[in-house]
DNA sequence: GATGAATGAGATTTCATTCAT
DNA sequence: AATGAATGAAATCTCATTCAT
């Protein structure tokens, strides 16, 4: 028997992220392509390079795959959250908030997937927080590592804006009056439902009832800014 | 061979539709109980009373059946609006307007179901506007009468809203310089965000993140009464 | 609703035995050709054409399949039991006991199949009736219609030959001093050992080390019959 | 390059059969416990602490571990019938001869395996020996080592009885009028018998049908010794 | 030789949809 | 229209066997 070096473990398992994220990857293109009930799981594992069967071995499911691929969308933009308040670190709380959403509006228009993934999330995991037993969460999807991975992060969002926004408080560039988190929750309506928009307009820059999507955008950014400048005369 | 009064053809559509409407709503249930992809016809034909070959006879293929309750609520919700904008007839434009939004969102507050079909219609439909090709529009479903019938439907709430914009503008109650298609969109951007927040918390009362989502509700709403009332200094 | 008439029932039953029937006729050519292990099951449906969804209707498993195979055998081999022993009426019980033997070892002369068939179900069945829990037979096939019907006749072999012979011994061919249920077994051990020897001589008539499988079918009767006669001097 | 002294190599052979034969031995648990078919592998490889990997390397297929053991059987029944041949030297050709089955009865049922298994060969691979294709032997099966020490053994256990009821007939025990040939397959058609019927009866000692198995046994025994001593009068 | 991962073949299941009567 | 049976497509699973390291 031999015992492997921790290197050689890390290593596998580098590997093994790897190759997991290479799936992913093949979905995403597949998924984009045919759309999630049209893709078949033996061409995502054709268009991965690896058979249906491995396919099996690394996500237990085509549900769970999605899931995978929901939980490496939000992971992203998380990621992409945090940068963005690392980038504001010197900058006031409020241009710190407003960048966020915008991060956000910008994460999601980067890809028609990602954007309708997460919208996805946010409709039909979150409801199992409460007894309604609606079964959309099947079985499988609850035994993933991927459901519970989800778990861990799925408030991030919502917490690092309104820690953003009390940052902003403190230094004054946001209203002490207002609520955190309601007005977390509204950035989030307004930059959520831009992107429902967004996707029902087919993700393309042409307007929609001749309105610019890109004026939209600064509309919905420029409540914020003031709502949250101005504080509580709404 | 037996000519069937015109009587006779109008006691057996009104049939029909009784019929058909029965189904709709065996597939409501099962829709709310199991969710969309969950749903199997046979269930539904089961809680319908009826064969899965009548079913059939009726809505050619869940997709369609699907549809055809997409059609109902958006139905349903263009019923509601115009009564909201009859009743604001001697109101001014600017309360029509916000009472259409309130009217949208208590509609999808009053349905869990209704709220999902519509958020799926817009992001899923619309795309098909534009050359995507992302099939996520079935042939089967681009044959359905429902299909059709949502077309000529499907713009009327934001027609519907922006022509009471129009009116606020005239009657002075909403700023003349601001777009009101652009409004239009940034309304529903909010209500659609307000719904996807709600659908999001599993539609429940309770609060999300200690915010109480009536507060949530009120909050967008005065905003879209400001915005509409102050123009564009934003 | 209507209520079918109890001819329509029983005409559909039929039907469905029928159909029942032309599968496990496709499949036993099939396993006659390839065996039971190299048998795709998307073969057997192809060969009765029909597909394989409507295979695993009728018949649940690969074993449940092979089971109601078996189950035919043996109703085919109790069928030709009972029509020896129907024609052997006017003659002694001694005659009639030898030749259901005969009857036994010409059955599975004339197939293979049925022979290898029966053999396995003496040898893998019988032992689950004992609490050895030895998982040979497969939950599926506990589960499996042919499986209890196995049960209700897989004694009849061996009664209607202790009956036979008792009816010798009243009628005075047979000696009364034996143990009716000691010979009948012995009868059938005899029986067995041929068709082993048989299939393993690859159920041909030539010569297995240079004797003829006639010569040894032949000894064994008059084996059978001279303990029968005779009784115990042995 | 160091060059192995003869014993060094023969160490490393004497310890190759002995791993060799602890995989036979936990496939032999496995295999008992339930079943050729039903047995993974995986299961035996866990069984025998090794890796599925180093199984293969020692036996190239789970047919060929099945033929190990096979041949494994037929080899100790083959060194117990030499026993029993030796052990009658002094006695009559025709104790021998009967101590021979008498062997072979013992022998299975001092083993539900290895009764099992010599009753599969003599079922399987005899039939090869005739052009009926019926695929039963798989390729690799033919490659195999043990598949070729077979065919070396595998009549011995037929030639051993027949030189010994030869010797009979020499020294007087045994009648001369009788083929020796026939009545050594005879002998083996009622031993095989016994087995079989032993098997199906889960190869316990409980009566079947009220009749004590022993009661079979010497009955079958006493036949063959009747039938060798007095000759074709049957 | 040992290990973990991958492969290929085939069994089995689930459903939307269609057919025959 | 109603019924029971059948179809086809794809998901999923199980295992013997092989590969890379």
């Amino acid at each position: 028997m031999l015992v492997h070096s921790q290197e050689h473990i890390e290593m596998r398992d580098s590997k093994k992220l790897q190759k997991e994220n290479n799936i992913i990857e093949a979905a995403e293109r597949v998924f984009t392509a045919v759309g999630y009930t049209n893709a078949k799981m033996d061409d995502i594992a054709k268009e991965a390079s690896i058979t249906k069967v491995t396919l099996y071995a690394y996500f237990q499911s085509k549900e769970n795959l999605y899931m995978a691929m929901t939980y490496k969308s939000l992971q992203l933009l998380i990621e992409n959250m945090y940068a963005t308040v690392s980038a504001h670190k010197q900058k006031s709380g409020l241009d710190g908030t407003v960048a966020i959403f915008k991060t956000f509006m910008d994460f999601c228009e980067s890809s028609y997937l990602y954007a309708e993934t997460l919208l996805d999330y946010f409709a039909v995991v979150r409801s199992t927080n409460h007894g309604l037993d609606n079964s959309k969460i099947t079985s499988t999807m609850e035994e993933s590592i991927y459901y519970m991975k989800m778990q861990d992060i799925q408030n991030l969002p919502f917490k690092i804006t309104a820690k953003e926004i009390s940052r902003g408080q403190e230094d004054g560039s946001i209203k002490s009056d207002i609520d955190p988190m309601l007005h977390t929750l509204h950035g989030w309506t307004q930059a959520i439902g831009y992107i429902k928009v967004l996707a029902a307009s087919g993700n393309n820059v042409n307007p929609l009832f001749n309105v610019e999507l890109s004026a939209l955008k600064n509309l919905a950014l420029r409540i914020t800014t003031a709502l949250l400048r101005d504080g509580d005369k709404f």
